[in-house]
RNA sequence: GGAGGGGUUCCCGAGUGGUCAAAGGGAACAGACUGUAAAUCUGUCGGCGACGCCUUCGGAGGUUCAAAUCCUCCCCCCUCCA
C-alpha cells in the first residue's frame, strides 16, 4: 500500500505527455508524506456537458491515481468560465445556463465520475464562487498580471493573429481566470489535456504572482473518437459514453480501427506497457487474432463502467449478433395502437424509432436492409399486419419489437 | 471612417436567369467482402404513401413567364487603408 516516492512519480507520469516540473512534483509529493497533508489536485470541467466519455476519463483515470496515493482531487465545475467560454479549439457560442442547471449538470457529474472517483477523496467546486464576487478592480489588477504579448505566446493565438484572423478579448481572460481559478483553489496540481497547457501554465504564473507555490501542471494526450481521427467528442457523435449500455460500449469498442485500439489500450487500459507490447507483438507474428485482443479491451472497459457479468453478457450479445446473426436478448420494445388491421411498412419504421423517416425507410427498404420477422422485405408498399408482435430489423445493428395495442 | 472580397444542402466547394434539389470531394448510411477492423466495389445521401408535389442556396422585399443566379435594403464574416 505504501509507495516509494518513485513509484509514486511513475504511476503519475504513466500516460502524461508532460509533467511541469518533474522536480516540483517530487517535492511536493516528499513534503506532503513528511507532513501528511494531501495534495490538492484539481481539475476543471465544463458545466455544459455532464455526459461523460471515455475521453474524459483519460484524465478521471489520472485522477484516479492521485487519490490512490491518498490526495485529494478538487473538481471544478466552471460554471463562470462556462459563460464565457474556452477559446480552445472550435469556437462556438453558448447558451448562458441558469444556476438551476448548473446544479442539475452537477449532480449528473457526480454519478458519473463516482463511477471511478473516491467521494470521500473528492470536493466539487465551482469557480463562480469566487469569480462571482470579484469587483472590477480586482479584476483589472488581475489582468494586469498579463501582457499581450505573453498571451501571444499561446499557439492558437499566435496563429490567429499571424494570419490577421480575430481574436476577441474576452478570449484573453479564459486563461487568464482559469489560472486565478488554481489560485483561489490553493491547488497543488492541475490536470489537463495537451490543448489545456497554456491554460494550466498559467495557473503558476498567478500563483507565483500572489506569493504561492506554483502548482505540478499534469497534461494528458486527447483520446481519438471512433473515427480515429477526431478527438472524442459528443458533439461529433464519435464517443463511447460511460454511461452508454453495456452492449454498447462492448459494441463500440469493437467497431475501433486495429490501429486506433492500441491508442486506447496506452490511455484506458490497465494493462502494463509491457503487456500492451507483448499483446502488439502477439497480433503481428499470428499468435493471438486481432479481434481477441480487441475482445480483451472491450471486455475490460465495459467491466469498467458496469461488471465482470455485464462484460460478459455483451460479448455473449455480440456474438450472437454478428457471429450468428440472431437477435439481441433485450430488443427495445414500444406499443403502437392502431385502429387499421395493417399498417404501412416505412411508417411503421418511422414509428418504431428506427428511421428518421419514410424516404430513409423507403431507402433502407430498396437497399435490403429491412427485415420483418425475420423475412427480407423490399417492397415499399409492404403493409404489416397490426396484430401481435412484429420484429423489425434495419441494417446489421437497429432492433425493435412493436407490440400492437 | 474609406476601398475591396465573401456568406450555397452535415462539412469543404462548384454553380452567375430556365436543362438546379443544385457538379465534385469528404462525412454518413445501406449492400457485397469481413473480424460491426482496414482496404475495395456498388448504391443512397432535403421532405413527402413519391415517375408527382412541397421547402431549401445569410435575412427581408422587388424585377421576370421563370432567380442560388439580376435589383434594393439589412445582418454577419474576411482583406487592405486610417
Amino acid at each position: 500500500m505504501k509507495y516509494t516516492i518513485e513509484e509514486q512519480v511513475a504511476l503519475i507520469e504513466r500516460g502524461a505527455v508532460d509533467v511541469i516540473s518533474r522536480d516540483d512534483l517530487v517535492k511536493k509529493l516528499k513534503k506532503s508524506e513528511e507532513t501528511g497533508v494531501p495534495l490538492r489536485v484539481k481539475a476543471g470541467f465544463d458545466p455544459t456537458a455532464p455526459d461523460l466519455h471515455l475521453g474524459h476519463t483519460v484524465l478521471i483515470q489520472k485522477l484516479k491515481h492521485f487519490q490512490d496515493l491518498g490526495h485529494d482531487v478538487l473538481f471544478l465545475i466552471g460554471d463562470f468560465t462556462g459563460m464565457i467560454g474556452d477559446p480552445t479549439g472550435k469556437s462556438e457560442t453558448r447558451k448562458p445556463l441558469t444556476p438551476e442547471d448548473v446544479a442539475r449538470n452537477a449532480e449528473t457529474y457526480k454519478e458519473q465520475i463516482f463511477k471511478i472517483l473516491d467521494p470521500e477523496r473528492t470536493t466539487i467546486m465551482f469557480n463562480s464562487d469566487w469569480l462571482g464576487n470579484m469587483t472590477s478592480h480586482e479584476f483589472v489588477q488581475l489582468a494586469s498580471q498579463l501582457t499581450v504579448a505573453r498571451m501571444l505566446e499561446r499557439e492558437d493565438f499566435r496563429e490567429r493573429f499571424e494570419n490577421q484572423r480575430p481574436i476577441s478579448i474576452h478570449e484573453f481572460l479564459y486563461p487568464l481566470i482559469q489560472g486565478y481559478d488554481s489560485v483561489a483553489m490553493k491547488a497543488d496540481v492541475e490536470l489537463g489535456g495537451t490543448d489545456q497547457l497554456f491554460n494550466v501554465l498559467m495557473g503558476r504564473d498567478l500563483q507565483r504572482t500572489w506569493g504561492q507555490e506554483p502548482q505540478v501542471v499534469v497534461t494528458m494526450p486527447l483520446l481519438e473518437g471512433l473515427d480515429g481521427v477526431n478527438k472524442m467528442s459528443k458533439s461529433l457523435g464519435n464517443y463511447i459514453g460511460i454511461t452508454d449500455r453495456a452492449d454498447d460500449i462492448y459494441g463500440k469498442v469493437l467497431s475501433v480501427s486495429d490501429e486506433l485500439m492500441f491508442r486506447y489500450y496506452e490511455l484506458l487500459s490497465d494493462l502494463s506497457s509491457d503487456e500492451i507490447v507483448s499483446l502488439k507483438r502477439d497480433m503481428e507474428n499470428g499468435d493471438i487474432h486481432p479481434k481477441e485482443v480487441k475482445m480483451r479491451l472491450a471486455r475490460e472497459l465495459t467491466a469498467r463502467f458496469y461488471d465482470d457479468d455485464a462484460a460478459q453478457a455483451a460479448e455473449e450479445n455480440f456474438e450472437r449478433i454478428f457471429k450468428k446473426h440472431d437477435t439481441p436478448e433485450d430488443v427495445p420494445e414500444i406499443e403502437i395502437s392502431i385502429a387499421e388491421e395493417t399498417m404501412w411498412l416505412p411508417r411503421l419504421l418511422v414509428d418504431a424509432g428506427l428511421v428518421n423517416g419514410t424516404g430513409d425507410a423507403r431507402r433502407m427498404i430498396k437497399q435490403n436492409a429491412v427485415t420483418v420477422d425475420g423475412e427480407k422485405i423490399n417492397d415499399v408498399n409492404y403493409n404489416v399486419k397490426a396484430a401481435g408482435e412484429v420484429l423489425l430489423k434495419v441494417g446489421k445493428r437497429r432492433f425493435g419489437k412493436v407490440k400492437f395495442v
